[in-house]
DNA sequence: TCGGGTCGGTTCGTAATCGAACATACTGGT
DNA sequence: ACCAGTATGTTCGATTACGAACCGACCCGA
């Protein structure tokens, strides 16, 4: 089943042009709990668009513990970097929360890409963003406590979502803070006093986005504001390469 | 004074065509100490392509501190987030080790890259090295200690000065690991101690490559071989988008 | 030669986090 | 009802790093 028509719900479909959409060839792919999309070494395949859930890229080290350096939701493009010349995966990059999205050939999308239309510029732009992302998150990993990037984290997840509830251990998290379960469990444990949130057995609700976000550090403004406004042109403060010719 | 054939030691410059280097119209500037290259809000007016020295790419927080999140030498391009669609610079910009290089202007470098040929290919493989790195340092710095995140640093540095010997107070190796200086000062003591470097005013010296890497992380090779094969077509693990059409 | 600036060594009380362990509670399947 | 698996709460000693401070060494210019 090839798609041509559709009201999507992830960023960059939603911008591109009819005949882009139709180029592409699009797949309808669910994305199931844990399902992994990339794999180090890995060739890549395919891209994939995010429209409903949540995906984490994680660095692996050699003592086996992993940190997530990238969060992937309905703004999402998975597998980018096959059109800036990587044939190979770096990272892993698996599904924390359920959904589904669309996948193309990477072939197609190097067509597509070498247009040098709308989703080129779209595509160059998302790869800033993450680029962005990534910095950001370097820092922020070396200056703020756990606390702060845990309010981040929680945040930034709820944002791709779409949803102040989801899925997600203790565990889990202090796997993508690179931290650890007491800790974590010390932090949300305040902010669940607080009444900020609330959890059980992995059951995770925001109840309160204003304070949580007081909490956090700035890291999350910045980052979800080069997520969220990558498609966006009107503030002159981005523009198009295309847009110069 | 416009460029039109030289022998570079820039990565990226060694590689494209004459004729690119012609279209570019490079203009030799000097990178002294200090000098601020980009700085956040500022427009990005050119493109500088480093040939020796070092500077340093930080996230600055609202408290005033920061971090490093990305290093530029002989194998960068300062700026090539302008022709991801990015019109200001995010974050600052500055001369570690003074040096020099080349600049263009950003709408030279713009219709270069529209034409699609190596030139493009190259700075997307570029920016996709920067990704890497930035996404290597985020987990590096949630994982790391100080002691295995300075003798990266200063491994990386060394690569990037192409030189064994520069000059850089603790100070600021401080600031760059998002770390404090008396931390810094202990695990420099300690390597000084183990005659892996050495070190007086700001003079660094590394001594003994080979087992000062043993006692960073993995992320230094990580990191350094993203920066140092992207203009590398061999292995397959790559390829150039134009390549394929 | 004097004094300011830079750089590095060091101390010390405190805070954050680790990491390993043990305990509890809930869930789903049999 | 029982049990295995999962998720969480909690403790505690050890480690790492912070942050503020003080001192001494050195360099350079007045």
């Amino acid at each position: 089943m090839v798609l041509h028509t559709a009201t999507f719900k992830n960023s960059l479909l939603r911008t591109v042009s009819a005949k882009t959409i139709d180029r592409l060839q699009l797949q309808r792919v669910t994305f199931d709990l844990l399902h992994e999309i990339e794999f180090p070494g890995r060739p890549i395949e395919h891209l994939f668009f995010v429209e409903e859930g949540m995906a984490s890229m994680t660095a692996t080290f050699e003592d086996g513990s992993q940190v997530e350096v990238g969060m992937f939701g309905f703004e999402s493009v998975i597998g980018v970097s096959a059109l800036m010349g990587t044939k190979r995966s770096l990272n892993r990059v698996y599904t924390q929360i359920a959904g589904y999205g669309y996948s193309c050939r990477v072939e197609a999308a190097r067509r597509e890409f070498q247009l040098g239309g709308m989703f080129q510029t779209l595509a160059l732009r998302y790869v800033q963003a993450q680029l962005d992302q990534a910095s950001q998150s370097a820092g922020c990993n070396a200056k703020h406590n756990v606390e702060q990037r845990l309010a981040r984290w929680l945040l930034l997840c709820a944002d791709r979502a779409r949803s102040e509830t989801y899925h997600l251990s203790q565990d889990f998290l202090a796997d993508m803070l690179g931290s650890t379960r007491p800790t974590v469990s010390l932090a949300a444990g305040l902010f669940r006093e607080e009444g900020l949130i609330e959890y059980s057995r992995g059951e995770v609700q925001i109840l309160d986005l204003v304070r949580l976000e007081k909490r956090a550090c700035e890291c999350y403004r910045i980052i979800k504001d080069h997520l969220d406004n990558y498609t966006e042109f009107d503030s002159g403060i981005t523009s198009s390469t295309s847009q110069t010719l």
